[in-house]
Parts: structure tokens; sequence; C-alpha cells
DNA sequence: GGTGTGTAGGTTTTT
DNA sequence: CCTACACACC
């Protein structure tokens, strides 16, 4: 195995340095993954079994590509056998194997956020709690921290510290919620994302023997993006490599952008404590991007007082400077950057898959959906509602889960009357009541004869017996037949696939799709499995919960612009990159300039985002954004002035930039008048302006294009060079066209 | 017990 | 702007 020959000489000395703690800096672009694949193919090839290995990445779909990777480097047979994937699918899979020491069943259903907010909500319905004060994202949120710094709910009651401060901010039932809380899922068969961290750590600390077997396991452990990890998976993580002590983590502080689920940058800062004689490796030299690129980071970066220090440069030729652009409003933003698009895809022979727009918050997706729609550009979103978030599928999903695990009461509240079978909320408020009371889980409670005729009518009783039979029938049907076999009986027989298709309205033909892609997905889980795959229901179910919209296939495939928030865009790489909305409040958020170290997880977020790209960056804000259907005037963000204009082609006004006074903000009315105004102002065609020089284009106008014939002007939009025309062609129809491309000859 | 309508409130970022 | 939930009616 020739290293040299791929990497460089001290990414070569990071792979070769198999034993012992080590860490590795690795600058944006750097070749991280690079290092860890080959690492990961050079331990194998030294003779080291596939089986001795965990390599835990931040997305499945790192994971799976890595794999991919090694698979080719040394062979499948190898690699398909190595522990690798996110910490929490691993410990999922480890948890499943050892569920029974802490009193789970190995089937435990695993709680999306969703599922999450469910079991809150009826919580403080039940104990008259009012959700304004109690907000469910709250007290979800202070229980994922509890979890994640290992409190348990009694050391959360017992910490007086806590205490004082839920009680200063009138909330004192968080910690009773915190329990019930724990109770429920535990109640239920289920753990929430937390739980599995929470729960790994729980195993490694009460059971020795456990401790020692997964230490024994992986003797060679490998972190990905490790200044993103929380306290629970460093614990973790030191407890299973405490006994060899090879691991080795990987990470950039600069691109530390999760604290607010927990992520502890110390982590990263303070590894070479943690252990005795770790070995540092810094991956300076970028092989991704453009110098203007490369430098323009580093200047934004250097504003940041917490940080390991490095020097990352490249030798890669020059490109094109960064570009800055302003516009009116979001929706002009995006039609700039559809515009942009459209324009580099002709001139620079790119794909739609080689652009990426990325923005703060998932709001923002909208505009430029409708700008990509416009001019025909493919995309495809990723974040917001993944697939399997998506009320139709959870429903369908809500079946599978109860017929796996009959105790998951979520799953058992979100579908007994849904197609409804008469279980209305009153029998519901009378069965939670008393399954409650005798702490166990409402199956528990309906499935049994005699249990109900005290508190309900013989006809509801009845309807009731209806569902039990019909889930128990899907349970035989488990044991005997593969998952999609299973999943088809129970969209038909349930009455789900028919409800969707009798609603003929387009959200209705969606769902309709989506269930049967969901069914797709489950014959080809069967159809792909191998040999010695488990085929049935429960193994399909599995890990559900935790794939994200990056993991899809089909998306990937497209040859589509990406769009994306910049948290999603970690690890990826494009060769444009459109960051849009840079604007005070939005972009440093509005919740994040209060304090240094949040703001400088915001700059480090930008650093991110401009380190995606490849070849081109292009930076955008707009003076006015709407907000909740009003317009708002913005501010662009601080982090402008921030980067060295020596690498910036700035295309705005200067005084946008360096002037930080507000300027007259137009008000919401004049804003709209003035736009209205400007789209009907007469304009240049671009072929009159270069043919004639004088004629001017204006709406109502007659012209004549080569391709659609004769047409009247219906619509101005935009501005020079980008302006758009709206087009009524008699033979043709009405067609959106960019004036700098068509050519068009006014005939009246 | 099911269904439709009005309105209040909500946007960081996600495994 | 959109969604989720409360309330009123069938």
């Amino acid at each position: 195995m020739d290293l040299s020959q791929h990497l460089n000489e001290t990414q070569v000395q990071a792979v070769e340095h198999t034993e012992g703690p080590s860490m590795v800096i690795a600058g944006a672009g750097s070749g991280k993954t690079r290092v860890l694949t080959f690492r990961i193919a050079y331990l194998i090839h030294k003779g080291i079994s596939p089986f001795n290995i965990l390599a835990l990445t931040f997305t499945n779909k790192a994971a799976r590509e890595m794999k991919d990777r090694i698979g080719d480097l040394v062979g499948e047979t190898y690699s398909r056998n190595l522990w690798m994937g996110t910490f929490h699918s691993v410990f999922a899979r480890i948890l499943r194997i050892e569920s029974e020491l802490l009193g789970y069943p190995n089937n435990f259903t695993i709680y999306d956020t969703d599922d999450s907010k469910r079991v809150i909500k009826s919580m403080l319905k039940e104990r008259l709690l009012d959700d304004k004060v109690y907000k469910p994202n709250l007290v979800l949120h202070r229980i994922s921290m509890a979890k994640n710094n290992l409190l348990s709910p009694e050391a959360y009651l017992n910490n007086a510290t806590i205490q004082k401060e839920d009680i200063q901010s009138k909330k004192p039932e968080l910690g009773v919620l915190y329990k019930e809380y724990q109770k429920r899922l535990f109640r239920s068969g289920a753990m929430d994302f937390d739980d599995l961290l929470f729960n790994m750590n729980i195993l490694l600390r009460d059971h020795d023997d456990i401790l020692y077997k997964y230490q024994d396991k992986f003797r060679y452990i490998l972190v990905d993006e490790y200044q993103d990890t929380n306290f629970s998976q460093y614990l973790i993580v030191k407890a299973l490599s405490a006994r060899f002590e090879n691991i080795c983590v990987v990470g950039d502080d600069a691109q530390s952008i999760y604290s607010f689920r927990g992520a502890n940058i110390q982590n990263i800062l303070n590894f070479q404590r943690d252990y005795d004689n770790v070995k540092v490796f810094k991956l300076e030299q970028n092989y991704r991007s453009t110098p203007q690129i490369v430098e323009a980071a580093n200047s934004l970066i250097r504003q940041n007082v917490e940080q390991i220090k490095k020097d990352v440069y490249t030798q890669n030729p020059d490109g094109e400077k960064i570009k800055l652009t302003s516009a009116i409003s979001d929706n002009e933003e995006a039609m700039n950057v559809a515009y942009s698009i459209f324009h580099l895809k002709n001139t620079k022979r790119a794909h739609n898959r080689d652009f990426a727009i990325l923005y703060r918050t998932n709001a923002q997706s909208r505009a430029m959906e409708d700008a990509l729609r416009k001019l025909n550009i493919p995309y495809v979103i990723y974040g917001g509602l993944s697939f399997y978030q998506r009320k139709e599928i959870k429903d369908l999903l809500a079946y599978f889960r109860l017929v796996v695990n009959t105790d998951d009461d979520d799953a058992l509240k979100r579908i007994i009357n849904y197609p409804a079978r008469g279980i209305g909320a009153t029998t519901m408020d009378k069965l939670n009541a008393q399954a409650a009371s005798m702490d166990q889980s409402l199956w528990w409670l309906i499935s049994q004869p005699g249990k109900l005729q005290s508190i309900l009518g013989k006809a509801t009783i009845n309807r009731i017996n209806g569902f039990v039979d019909m889930i128990e029938t899907f349970q035989k049907l488990v044991e005997s037949k593969d998952a999609y076999e299973v999943g088809r009986t129970i969209a038909t027989t349930t009455g789900l696939l028919r409800e969707m298709n009798n609603d003929k309205s387009v959200e209705g033909v969606s769902r309709y799709e989506n269930l049967q892609e969901l069914l797709n997905s489950m014959k080809d889980f069967v159809d792909s499995a191998l040999e010695e795959d488990d085929i049935s229901l429960p193994s399909y179910l599995q890990d559900i919960p935790l794939l994200t919209d990056q993991d899809d296939e089909e998306k990937n495939k497209k040859d589509s612009v990406n769009l994306m928030t910049i948290h999603a865009s970690k690890g990826l790489e494009f060769p444009y990159v459109y960051v849009t909305g840079l604007e005070e409040n939005l972009f440093p958020s509005m919740l994040s300039i209060g304090s240094r170290s949040e703001l400088e997880e915001e700059r480090r977020l930008f650093y991110v985002a401009l380190t995606r790209a490849e070849k081109e960056v292009h930076l955008s804000f707009a003076q006015m954004r709407y907000k909740w259907g009003n317009l708002n005037a913005s501010e662009p963000s601080r982090f402008l002035s921030e980067i060295d204009m020596q690498y910036v082609d700035n295309q705005t006004a200067t005084s946008h930039i360096q002037a930080r006074e507000p300027r007259n903000k137009p008000t919401e009315k004049s804003i709209k008048t003035d736009w209205k105004k400007k789209n009907l102002r007469p304009v240049r065609s671009a072929s009159a302006s270069k043919n004639e020089g004088t004629t001017t284009l204006a709406p109502g106008n007659t012209v004549r294009h080569e391709r659609f014939g004769k047409g009247k002007i219906l619509m101005i939009e935009g501005y020079p060079p980008n302006q758009k025309a709206t087009v009524d062609f008699e033979t043709a129809g009405r067609k959106q066209l960019l004036l700098k491309f068509a050519r068009l000859d006014v005939i009246s």
C-alpha cells in the first residue's frame, strides 16, 4: 500500500500513527475524509480485523461514503464488517443487543423530536399546565440538556442550583415533567435521541463486563467531527477507549457549529489534556478551494478569539473574487441567484448539481424555490421536513411501530382512531387516566378482556376490541412475511391507502404518492437485502427515525441545484456556492448577537459556508425581507465587513457595507409602490441596445421572438442586467424571458 | 363522536 | 405566510 501516492506528508504521518491517542486538526478542505479513509484501510491492511474498528461519523451519509471508499481500497468483504456510523445509530445497535440489562425491550422504539413533543403536550394537558409557560420546545430542550450532561431526573430534582433556576424562571415543574416524561418513555419501551447516548453511558458505567467487552472489541476508535461532540458522547468515547487508547479524533475547531444542541468545543480544545502523549497532526493545505476563497475565509475566522492556531493555505490556481450583491427584497435576491445560476450554467457549462444555495434558516428556502421554478431550474431541498416526518408517513409508521412494540403509547394514540373508528377523545381520556393510574401502557389495558367494563360502554368496547384484533392479526403476519408484504397489508386493510386515494386535491395526491413511495422503499429494502440480512418489519423499522434527508439516495442522484441550511451543508462541497441572506438579525441570528461565544459560533457558521465552495462564492443580502407576510427593512450583516475586501468583488454601493448608519428606512408602503414603479418603467432590451441603441421595451409593446413568434409584453421585472419580461405569445403562450438572452424585436 | 372554521402564534440551526 | 389547536355545529 503506497500511501505517499495518495497523501501528503502530514496526511501519511496521521495515517501511520495507529497506536496511541492522536488528534488531527483538519482545516476546511484539507482532505480529512481522505485521511480517515486511508487510516482505516491501512489498519485493515496491517491485519486488524474490521470487527475491531469503530468509526463514528456525524451523518449516515458520511459513514456510507467512507465505507464505500474503504471498500474500494481493501475490498467490500472487509469494509462491510466495520462498525461505522453515527453516534446514534451505532449506539442504537449496541443498545438493542444489551437492552435487557437496562430493562428495555430489544425492539425498543426510537422517538424523534416530533414524537417527544407529542408526549410532552399530552403530559401538560393531563397535568393542567399552561403550554404557554411550559412551551413544549423549551421543556424538551431542558430535558435534552439534562440528558446530555448525564443528569438523571432524580439528580435534576436534587440539584439545588437547577431547582433555583427553574423556580426563578417560574417553571418549578420542569423537574417533575422530566421525571414523568422519562417514565412514560420507559413504559412505552421507547428512547428519544438523547436516551441513545444517555443509556449507552449508563450501560458502560454500571456494567463492568459490558464495558470490558466493548473496550476489547473496539481496539481502534476513530471519531470524525470531534468538535461537535457533546459531553455525553465525549464520555462514551472516553470510556470505550480507556483500555487501549488507540483513539484518533479528527475535527476542526473553526467548524464547530452545534453548541445549541450541547456540542462542546472544549472537547477538542482539551483533548491533549485528556490523554497522555497525544500526537497532534495539523492538516493545513486546502485542496478544495481557490486562494481567494481560502484567504477570505481566513480573514473572517481570524476575528474569533477562541481557536486552535492554524494556517490554512492552498496551492490551487487563482479563481474569481467572491461576488457580493445586494437586492431590494428577498424575492429579488432569489431571482438574482436563479439568474446567476442560469447564466453560469451556460457560460461555465456547469451542471445543476454543481450549485448550492445556502441560508441560515429553513424559512428562506421558499423565495429561492419560487425563483428557481420560474426559470425551470430543477432543485432539491435538504432539511425542513424529511420524508419520514410527513404526517401521512408517520401515521403509517405508527401502525408499524405499534405492531412491533405494542407498548408504544404514542403510536397507539396516533392511530387508534385514524382512520376514524369511533374511538374519540372522551374514550381516550378515560383510557389514559386508567392506564396511568396502574402505571401500564395503553395496550396492556385494552388488549386484555375484562379490564374495560367498568369505565366504558359496550359499543365502545366492541370497537376497541376490533382494533386490538386487527393489530394482533398484523403481528401474526410479521412472523411469516417480510417487511414489504406486511407493510402493504397494513396500508390497505387499515384503509389508510384508500383514505388518501379518495382525496383528489393536489396535497391528497401527493400524500398518496408518498405512501406508495414508502412501500416502494420497503420493497427495495427486501429486494436488495443479502442472504443473511433480516428482512422483517422490526428490522426495517429500526433505524428509520435516525435517517435524515441527506440519506435520501434519490435526491442525491438527481442533477439538481441543492438548497439547504448552512448547518446541513457541513462536510459537503460544491463548485459554486451562494450564501444568501447576509443580514443583521438573520445571519448572525438575532438570538445570538447577545454574547461573544454565540456570535463566534455564527462566525464559524459563515466560515463553514464559505469553505464549502470549490470555484466561486456568491454572497448576497436583501434590503427588505418578508417575515410572516410583512416586509421588514434589514441591514447588511456585520460579517461582510469582516472579510478582507481584496478578495471580494463588491457589486453593491459601498455605503451598504461600510456605513452602519441605518439609512432612511422606507416604509412598507413606499417600498411597494416604488417597486411597482420600477417594474413598469420602460427598460432597454439587451439586443435593442446593442443594435439600435435607442429602442426601449415596455409592457404593452408587441414584440417578435425568433422562435416563439409574435407576442405582447405583460410585465418587466428586476434590474439590469437581470431583467425579465413576461410575454404572452400568440401561438407559444405565456413565457418568461431574460432580456439579456432573449432577442426581442419591437413591432409596435 | 366527527367535521369544519376562525384565530393565535410562531422561525435559528438537527441526530 | 402557514400551522396547529380550540370551539361550535352536525
